[in-house]
DNA sequence: TTGTAAGCGTTATCAT
DNA sequence: ATGATAACGCTTACAA
């Protein structure tokens, strides 16, 4: 293997102005610069980053956490964080904590040794607070937080707007002429279906619309009796006009019984989800929903870190960040032909 | 920051034996084992990985390579390539050539430079040989491709068995008592497609079904004129009853010509694509496709980086795994209930 | 079993 | 502008 000292010994200069040229430092000659790069070549050299991350004490290289790759929100994501930071000259390492807070604990060690320079992540469902990120931080590791936020923690985060995205979506079902509309909403015990419903709700408020709550249905795909009474809802008279589900999986769900039970979509009931899974465009009538921006929350996230990166002030406050979720409308939704 | 030098010095032992400590080495006392700990806890010491790699000329990680993360293919190989190898110690830095080859030849210079143990590579489509990954060869980096392997190349490679996983679909179209059954072709150029065309033809072959030219027909969803000629074909008679696509898309499309000509599926034409995309399962009727095993293949791809990097004797002959696909039978080619 | 000391390949601080 | 040299934090002969 060649190293610095090979190129110095082969060219008759010192190792320290060898170094100079790979460290673009303007303290060289072009003619110097010249011979030391014509030798490197020769000698096929490569400068061994890791003993440079050693020595510098920046290693330029960024963890990336996620409880899973292959889910779609994180792939997407590490996607364009990867294509953000590798244009930015770093590199980054990625891990599963499988959502376990045990292991998310593990990889966060893993990565405090690895000597990296920032940690980008979406933590764990059983993930609750910063603790065991601490050592992170007392390291002055810079930390990004995406997807996933943890209330009350003052630290940098990209979200999507999860209110914005339901208001859009319900609204634009009020545009289309629904004036009955259904919320399939998700667990209030998780912050972000809240979120969606309270959008759904100011929707209908600022539409002068009454907000009935038991047009508010949290329905289980699992329970033959919770779909029951999507379908008494469904054949009440006034019937409901729209649907705007929390997940696209329910909405997916409603669609299979508004075929069952013979009505049109979106002629009678008009419906849209929220996630734009891949498989929204393929359903039978093509299902509108809300787009999660997942690469953009992305390579915001790589954008904050590399500005924490780059910052000499260190203390500045933590910026939380939310991206305006995209109403994707597809036929499921779409009445007026204008 | 707490080093060895620190925890040495606070015990009053030498470096090298707090060093041995962390090691594992199996020659300290279980007294001064206890010691060691016992400080380095109390001083939060943490090893600097990196120091040790340095050093050690073993840095434990390995290079991932694939075109693009987001990709179904990819990300779940992603997943179980990271569980694998984190089981075994290892990290993985993640990095994506967006299917050029020139941006390729940068990354696995830049892995070079990392010092990493190995490369598990995914090649792009411009990739037509080995000649840029001859400098990690030369290192003594093992490598192990992925997904896409390069024919006349001597390198370990994991790939699905392509052959097989079409012979299978179209034995089962058979099975549902299909006797005229379409192949859906994709481009001849392309090795991996020639290899479920010859599948196909060597199942109808096997059960004693004619090949017809004919009914080989390399469907293109841009063209107008293309979905006309697969119009046509299906009401010739006797007309196809089967169908089996080189990929979900494919068989998707058709699906809707079939349904636009009320074609029953899958009484009238049996139908079954490949990939079995995460879709697959949302259609109408719910397609049936070949699994590609995706998590599977980024297991093995982990498991003989592992053999490699453990091997002593690295001049042992490349590895070809062929993974055995697995046909998912679904509504539209669910004839029979027995 | 433990200690000594020489690196691993860079970067960075002084000199010159 | 270039050179000499001391780190960075650890591993590993070799010695004790």
């Amino acid at each position: 293997m060649t190293t610095m000292k090979d190129v110095a010994k082969a060219t008759g200069l010192s190792l320290a102005t060898v170094s100079r040229v790979f460290n673009g430092s303007e303290k060289v000659t072009e003619k110097t610069r010249k011979t030391v790069l014509k030798a490197a070549e020769k000698l096929n050299f490569r400068p061994n980053k890791m003993a440079a991350a050693l020595r510098s004490g920046k290693s330029r290289t960024i963890g990336v956490v996620v409880p899973i790759i292959d889910i779609d929100v994180f792939s997407s994501a590490i996607k364009s964080i990867e294509s953000y930071l590798r244009e930015a000259g770093y590199h980054i390492i990625i891990c599963q904590s499988e959502e376990l807070l045990e292991k998310e604990g593990q990889i966060l060690e893993n990565l405090l040794n690895l000597q990296v320079d920032g940690v980008i992540i979406s933590v764990s469902k059983e993930t609750l607070n910063m603790n065991h990120m601490q050592e992170l931080q007392d390291a002055g590791i810079s930390i990004v937080l995406f997807d996933r936020r943890l209330e009350l923690e003052n630290v940098n985060s990209v979200i999507i707007n999860n209110f914005s995205g339901a208001y859009r979506a319900t609204t634009h079902l009020i545009e289309q002429g629904c004036r009955r509309i259904l919320h399939l909403a998700g667990k209030s015990s998780v912050s972000i279906f809240r979120e969606r419903q309270r959008g759904y709700e100011s929707a209908l408020k600022d539409h002068g619309l009454p907000v009935d709550e038991h047009y508010v249905f949290p329905l289980d795909l699992e329970s033959e009796a919770s779909l029951d009474h999507l379908r008494y809802l469904l054949q009440q008279d006034p019937a409901p006009d729209g649907i705007f589900a929390h997940g696209d999986y329910y909405a997916f769900g409603a669609l299979n019984i508004l075929k069952e039970l013979n009505l049109r979509v979106p002629e009678d009931v008009a419906i849209i989800g929220f996630g734009d899974s891949p498989f929204c465009a393929y359903l039978t009538p093509p299902l509108s929903s809300v787009n999660q921006r997942n690469e953009d929350i992305g390579r915001m996230a790589a954008e904050i870190m590399l500005q924490e990166l780059n910052e000499a002030d260190h203390a500045r406050v933590a910026s939380q960040s939310m991206i305006p979720p995209e109403v994707i409308i597809r036929a499921s939704s779409q009445r007026l032909t204008d």
